[in-house]
DNA sequence: CTTTATTTCGTGTGCGCACACAAATCTAGC
DNA sequence: GCTAGATTTGTGTGCGCACACGAAATAAAG
């Protein structure tokens, strides 16, 4: 590997105009800038980053902003451990992740938790989009102040995040579609689940309720569907009974489709015999759900690894600010297929950083 | 982060007497040495990678043996890109990484070329161990030399490797079962196919031809099951006649497991109106086969994601031979279940660092 | 109590780069 | 030609650590 020194010596220059013409800096004649530029080139020189990151002076802040979780939904816990991954990975770039946490129910502390964190005027932002409104207001601010943002696990359009990391939502529903055919024995019967929540944007499940029907009609599968409105997914009691119903007025369901975290609610309150026959397909690996695909109680579990989603936001936000480096516009996690026989190979890195922690 | 020299001061030291302490360098008195390492965990002292390795006066040369790849046969072509990378990434630690490959079907070749590797004087080796007895011989020079050594892809017991990484193939044929069981339709009547090749250890498809079977055996599932021995797999006549053939006398078969990466030349050779009938599970992601994915002629691929093995034996390795950090003895790569829905998200880092090398 | 060997500890330099500051060169106006 | 000012270039220091070397303290031998 070539260095600054010794470019600067083939050129006849200083290491302090070599470092100039690397970073575009002015106060260079045109023609001594293009003389290194060129041996810049034809030497194939590459910065050394570990030299770098030492010397560098400046410290970067990033803010998160993200739900808090707690033991009845468990799914903001990876995202948030990948985080914490990422902050340590990048603590000896100058780099300090501090987080941020707000009711998920609860716009008020959304606002609130923003605030603090503006108040820490940090130089770049990752925020999980919950609210529209409130999101409006929030990225208005930091349009104002130049602050670049990521959107995390949550999709909204029409804003200038320089990156959405997460899942493509309708080709996931289309990938459950494809798994449910596969899977499911007779008739082609199926029952979706919907949860009621008007609290916030939900457009994921939509679109995952989308491409599971796209699956059928792009390749031209006859199939039936029943909805189901669950009010309440704590009030176990009334969805055994609204399951039960259901599965008695349509003896021929073949499979069931929960489009969100919480399958191993839905499938925790379906008769044991009755699960026999079902195929049932959720998304995302929280514990819960894990638990009941290892008691055979769903059949396939489609992971958007969010943990990496978390640990790539950091990165991706610190190669911006770093290197300057220009993300993807949209970075989609990738869509796997868990079931009970691959699950332990499955989520290697957030285990052993779980494990790490432990020791 | 707290810094040696901090720590020095507190302790009323120098910054090599901390050194010393922190690298178990002798030299130090029994007295000084407990009283730095209590400050040492009080203080929650991390060593600074970024400021070590470039401190580091120390080059390691890590070495690699791997088989080379070609058009029909583009298997290593993942693996070798993959430590490409890692190559890069651990360039400006100190590490350099060396390729040799060889013929896989080739004795000579392989060792011959471990030959030229040992002559390079490597403090570490790397190696895809295809021949037992010629592995003997090498492994047996490299514990002499006392040479650290990963078993990259291919399983051998009763060695002194630091680390296996690769698939669990028992573990993938296992699921391979699974995912027959759930969609194969019709008659449990399974066709695996095996080939023939005396050349080499071949013991991860016999393991997942067992792990399949034992899917059905563990959970009770009743089945049959043919085989049919391919003497070549290049004469494509002859493969097709074999088929032809067989599903002819079995008329009822209504699965066929290849549990090699060979999938696409088998698929490819079954006539496109049989195919519709029938669940295709193979191994890998080649090339080839994820074409026969994308139009339909596979149902399903395991892959082992071998981009990343090959990358992670690098990072590995550099972790042992510069923090001295005992890998696990068996790094299992993930099960990746790949449908034509969800390929276009899986081997995201693959492609990534392909269109970097293109640009 | 010396002298010498041995153990224990401190100091200095450099890794490759960023960046502040000093120095040199050039330009314009007189 | 001279000087103030602008432009271009060079120099020095430090980031946190590794490691060679030398200095000091201690122990052993005479």
């Amino acid at each position: 590997m070539i260095t600054i020194k010794e470019i600067a010596e083939i050129a006849n220059v200083s290491v302090g105009t070599v470092d100039r013409v690397i970073h575009n800096r002015d106060g260079v004649s045109k023609k001594t800038r293009d003389r290194v530029q060129k041996i810049l080139t034809t030497q194939n020189f590459k910065i050394n980053n570990i030299a770098r990151s030492l010397a560098m002076k400046k410290k970067y802040n990033i803010s998160v902003l993200i739900p808090e979780f707690d033991a009845d939904n468990l799914f903001w816990e990876s995202p948030l451990l990948g985080i914490s991954k990422g902050a340590e990975e990048v603590l000896s770039f100058g780099v300090e992740v501090q987080k941020f946490t707000f009711n998920e129910l609860d716009k008020e502390s959304y606002l609130l938790s923003f605030q603090k964190l503006i108040d820490g005027a940090p130089e770049a932002v990752i925020l999980t989009p919950l609210f529209l409104n409130e999101t409006k207001i929030m990225v208005a601010l930091l349009d104002k102040k130049e602050i670049p943002y990521i959107f995390l696990n949550i999709e909204m359009p029409d804003f200038n995040n320089i990156s959405f990391i997460g899942q493509n939502s309708y080709k996931g529903g289309y990938l459950s579609g494809k798994l449910m055919h596969l899977s499911a024995k007779n008739k082609a019967n199926y029952l979706i689940t919907y949860i009621e929540s008007k609290r916030h944007n939900n457009k994921a499940i939509e679109d995952r309720i989308q491409g599971f029907y796209s699956y059928f009609n792009k390749n031209n599968i006859s199939f039936k569907s029943i909805s189901l409105n669950f009010k309440d997914l704590n009030n176990l009691e009334r969805v055994k009974q609204q399951l039960k119903e259901v599965f008695e007025t349509h003896k021929n369901i073949s499979g069931v489709l929960v489009p969100s975290s919480r399958i191993s609610t839905v499938s925790g309150c379906i008769d044991s015999e009755k699960l026999k026959e079902l195929s049932l397909i959720g998304f995302d690996t929280t514990q819960q759900n894990v638990t009941s695909l290892k008691n055979d109680k769903i059949t396939f579990l489609i992971s958007q690894k969010s943990f990496n989603q978390g640990l790539k936001s950091i990165k991706i936000m610190t190669d911006y600010l770093i290197q300057n480096k220009i993300p993807q516009q949209k970075v989609y996690s990738p869509l796997e297929i868990i079931t009970k026989e691959n699950l332990e190979f499955s989520q290697q890195e957030k285990w052993q950083y779980i494990d790490e922690k432990k020791s």
